[in-house]
DNA sequence: AATACCATGTGAATGGCTTCACGAGCGCGT
DNA sequence: ACGCGCTCGTGAAGCCATTCACATGGTATT
């Protein structure tokens, strides 16, 4: 266990993933809070904007440091500006969207990118007949190209909107291409390098798990 | 424990909250060894195909009851349709989507959704001004029929696509409209009644998550 | 029929996360 | 200055999920 003062940069090599899930949920709480003036906040209050118990709160916090005051609480734009550097900073991400098909289009017309942070810089796709067209003012590009846009752009973060046969082509290119962050949208396991960060968002998946727990609901009124 | 040969009624209404998570991507390898003609397939090409290890896959499918034969592997097509009927069934589950935005458009267009078995029947919005409107065939209706709506289309799982204002009134409408099974998009915590099933897809905080990763592998490689 | 072989099913051990419960420290009122 | 009340920070306990390791039981072969 780390001493409570230790810097962050020491602690934050080492937060427990399910800390890390939960910050950028703590972050948007606070802005919320920043927006409404409030200065100061207890675990307790944090802990209902955030949709978890309070002993997490003050766990999950308690990694990052010793930010809190006892008695009183924590500073809510102290609080925000740790969590904003720890989740890399307050500098824009432009993230480049690999896959111009109904899901790419849609991702791209998509601002709530843009208003977290991350601005949409470029899409790529690999069919010649969309190359060249306008989605959400960004003009499509060729996959081939995808080394160059990356540069020009300077994008930092990869989506994969392909369809599934061509999310780890697509995965590699973004890989070759120097990116090290990519968010996989193609409902299919593709592999990365130890050195890149992945996560997927597989909506069929979630619809599938609402699916059980919903047939569950109807078996066991049934059943018992 | 359950004994290995329970009905699966019985099985069904108690799986670990992890096992359910991995039944779609089972489900998904599964249908693909059907659609190259394999019939037979062990836990260890299953776990190769879902990402994960094989002994978590045994005993992921060992809470759905003893469906492996010893020394040969697990039947593709039955244990399939086995998954399948967990999941909910194979009938086709129509979703409605609320808010007509940016990403509700998206999502409406995206058609992903119908190829996984949940085809975006009905898109409903409180803005006048988008009401009437096609998007992917489905004509907006306001958000005061939604009631109407569900029942005309049959629709048994909501999408919320609103700012994050709304998201809350979107998701009480959707209750009081009958739905049990929502998957929330808005950037924000909703609550629900306990009969109803709530899933959330965040894409800021995703991003924000890879930006933490990124920012401490640049960390670590700097310090140590 | 008997043996060798193979992959499942599953107790037991491990590890991580969550929750509890309370000591420690801070501000405020007297 | 002092005590009271409030909230953080954190060991300890409990819970869930993962992983290990092997007995079990089935197939194929001789």
């Amino acid at each position: 266990m780390a001493a409570p003062n230790d810097p962050p940069a020491d602690t934050a090599g080492s937060l427990p993933e399910a800390t890390v899930v939960r910050l950028p949920v703590y972050f948007r709480g606070l802005v919320e809070l920043a927006e409404d003036g409030t200065t100061t906040v207890s675990s307790q209050q944090l802990a209902e904007l955030a949709g978890v118990n309070a002993a997490k709160v003050r766990k999950d916090l308690s990694y990052l440091g010793s930010y809190g005051t006892r008695g009183v609480g924590y500073d809510v734009g102290f609080l925000m500006q740790q969590i904003g550097r720890i989740l890399g900073g307050s500098e824009p991400a432009p993230v480049v969207i690999v896959g111009a098909g109904n899901l790419g289009k849609a991702l791209s017309r998509y601002d709530g990118f843009g208003a977290s942070g991350f601005p949409v810089a470029a899409i790529v796709d690999a069919d010649p007949v969309v190359v060249g067209r306008r989605i959400a003012g960004v003009t499509v590009r060729h996959v081939d190209e995808l080394t160059k846009v990356v540069k020009e752009s300077c994008c930092l973060v990869g989506i994969v909107a392909t369809p599934a046969a061509a999310a780890q082509s697509a995965v590699d290119c973004l890989v070759a291409a120097g990116i090290r962050s990519i968010l996989n949208f193609a409902p299919t396991l593709v592999t990365v390098p130890d050195d890149v960060g992945l996560r997927k968002v597989d909506l069929a998946t979630e619809l599938h798990i609402l699916g059980y727990y919903e047939h569950r609901r109807g078996a066991t009124r049934a059943t018992g």
